[in-house]
DNA sequence: CAGCATCCATTACGATACTG
DNA sequence: CAGTATCGTAATGGATGCTG
């Protein structure tokens, strides 16, 4: 996500912080809300295809753009920014005609390297015991649900965040 | 979230001296189309709160709606539905009255809590640092954009994402 | 207590067109 | 080549009200 949300997690905890109430919580809030932005980081649709990208090496925008494959130029734009404003990544511009600018990893960013090429990692190994794990949840939700018979209420199901989850993709046109 | 990329063409060879060698890179692109959605869901916006909760043992729906403070019920329900879906939690209803509803981690949950800890250590780590260097970025964003009057000189950078976040820059007060 | 359903605002992202 | 500007759409997520 971008790191634009005015609203971390935090604030309605505070506001509603009952002083005698004792949550144990305080201290957990404090922190996330430090934390959270840079994991929304993270988890954004790019920063970590880049970031992995980047790990081998510089790579000029395009170069970058190609390798990753799926990604508008809007995109790339946008989280190479967020990443240089974040010093994750540096920015060198070379006045040549035509125009190169060359992207790398900082000492910092290529610290944020270790732990998320762990959790990739993590994706892959497991990547296909979670989607053995999905299709039996669906199933079982499936077989939960006596849809048929005539009577369908709109839709079936919410499909927010759960059951949906593959789908949407351009591939080009 | 995900980047179905259903085409992406296996044309390019790396250019930059990459340790890929002889392997093929479309298998790249095949395999972060199935790491994709899973680090969409490690970035959202609460599962990482939610499983480091867990992570400390098995918790009641409600408790883990007031210990994490900031999230909403709809939230919570849609979260956990997704990390059951996944495999990584477990939800253990008690046929109580009122009814008690626990969730706990899964093995593979457990697991996926090593790298995310890890993840969530270097951003508490790096925390600082990082508002440091996006208040440094900001800074040379605002001198960089005359606000009136002034010289409309090229090189002034950044307007696209800087500028909607600094003022929302502070989380909690 | 746990949880769905609905409405609604905000945001993320892709496509497209234009610039130095 | 490496962006920027603008638009439309889809997803995200909060607030509220209803249920067993």
């Amino acid at each position: 996500m971008k790191p634009g949300h005015s609203h971390v997690p935090a604030t309605q905890a505070f506001a509603n912080g009952i002083p005698n109430g004792g949550t144990p919580a305080n201290h957990v809030t404090a922190e996330c809300a430090r934390v959270a932005p840079v994991l929304s980081r993270i988890g954004d649709k790019w920063t970590v295809l880049v970031v992995t990208f980047l790990g081998r090496g510089p790579m000029r925008f395009n170069a970058l753009r190609r390798e990753i494959g799926g990604i508008s130029q809007r995109m790339l734009t946008l989280t190479l920014r967020s990443l240089e404003r974040d010093g994750l990544v540096t920015r060198t511009v070379y006045a040549t005609v035509p125009p190169q600018v060359e992207y790398a990893l900082t000492e910092l960013g290529r610290s944020l390297l270790i732990p998320v090429l762990a959790i990739r990692d993590w994706a892959r190994q497991n990547a296909l015991q979670i989607e053995a794990a999905q299709q039996h949840f669906d199933a079982l939700a499936a077989a939960a649900r006596p849809a048929c018979g005539g009577v369908a209420h709109t839709g079936g199901r919410p499909s927010a965040v759960g059951v949906d989850e593959i789908a949407h993709l351009q591939s080009e046109r």
